[in-house]
DNA sequence: AATTTCAGCTAACACATGTTTGCCAAATAT
DNA sequence: ATATTTGGCAAACATGTGTTAGCTGAAATT
């Protein structure tokens, strides 16, 4: 709507069109795999050979989005860091902060759970290095948070693996689900993530046991 | 290698042919949604028409594919419970079960997790009822153990979910990685599983809690 | 012995796919 | 004003796809 468009400008636009051709398409017939260029390129609203001008081939796309849904993921944490600041329990506060970013942007992260199993192992290698960020921050998060509250904690780490891969399956699974089956997998959600941490809590606080526990 | 072949055996064996067809060439290039009837059909020697003959389309193949996961998912379980019946710990015993199978399996499990959050609507509910019944027996299997060591637990179901999901897509993940990491995979496993136990324990011998906890 | 059944085949079809080539016109650079 | 760059296009290509129709011969039934 805007018209004064340089010619990098216009790139960048029909590059983000042909993106969000993808997700489009995904949110129809769902699957990477099963896209193909040319279906992209009609609904991005232009011609099939235009597609190299912007990637190389359908797996750059696929790179390209697994990049945008990176930014979205740090987003996630940032703002859940935000209410935690503000007082909120991290444990809901996260949970739900993922879910409302989960379903906003439904095809951007079926794509990352589709693709963490899938067919390129270029991307399959990103998704995992993007997730196992995502596991750090979220280690760093409950490190801090346990601190604050004067609480021992077994390898931070291993719970964040836990719970962002609990979340992760389980919230994206119910992306497509009804209102009330989505808040319902979020009550389960949140019942596993306080298992695990009280788990961890009562695992630190027991030595007999502490020795068997020595994983990297 | 036996030669005396009804008509109906040697039907039954190219029908296998076909679905063995279809997991090798899925652990060459993966996936199954990328995966045509005619390369699944050459892997396995015959003409592409002689396909419908066993399935009527590739979802049905798939499905096929499916219900053979579930006879080893059941497989798993009943293996368990006679180590667990020998005296060993069921936690290990049921980590350690999965991953051998998972390995052992490989392709056929791969279907599974992948189409999980796949293509087809069709194959995608097949999973989860698959999933979901893996999920309840595991869940008697807990509350048996529980009762029999006196303890108490909260809703099993639960935490038979958490601990099935995390089983599945950390332990498949993990299939086509080196030995070494395979078995630091097992035991960061044990260590979730454990941490949910606990937790699951501890959040059933406190009250306080157990109120905000009333999910079906 | 005659008949039916049917798994598997070949051939063909209509169509979708990825990719290349050469052209165009407008935005930039000179 | 002229030259260059470049995003986008139509057309063509070779190849792969799902699916159908009709034939064959051996196994099974009568």
């Amino acid at each position: 709507m805007s018209e004064p468009k340089s010619r990098a400008e216009q790139k960048q636009q029909t590059r983000e069109n042909i993106m969000a051709a993808a997700l489009t398409k995904m949110s129809e017939d769902k699957g990477f795999s099963s896209l193909s260029l040319r279906e992209v390129t009609k609904q991005a609203g232009i011609a099939p050979a235009s597609f190299y001008r912007h990637f190389k081939n359908m797996e750059e796309l696929a790179l390209a989005l697994v990049e945008e849904a990176e930014v979205a993921l740090v987003q996630i944490l940032k703002d859940a860091k935000a209410l935690e600041e503000q007082g909120q329990e991290i444990l809901e506060s996260t949970v739900s902060m993922c879910m409302e970013h989960f379903i906003n942007n439904g095809a951007l992260f079926r794509v990352l759970t589709r693709e963490a199993t899938g067919n390129s192992p270029i991307i399959r290698r990103a998704i995992q290095r993007c997730l196992q960020n995502f596991n750090r921050q979220l280690a760093e998060i409950i490190e801090l948070e346990m601190k604050k509250r004067n609480r021992n904690i077994t390898s931070p780490v291993l719970i964040a693996e836990a719970i962002s891969t609990l979340v992760f399956y389980i919230g994206v699974a119910s992306i497509d689900l009804p209102y009330a089956k989505q808040k319902e997998a979020e009550k389960r959600l949140a019942h596993h993530i306080r298992a695990i941490y009280w788990g961890a809590e009562s695992m630190a606080n027991t030595q007999h046991l502490s020795k068997q526990l020595m994983i990297s």
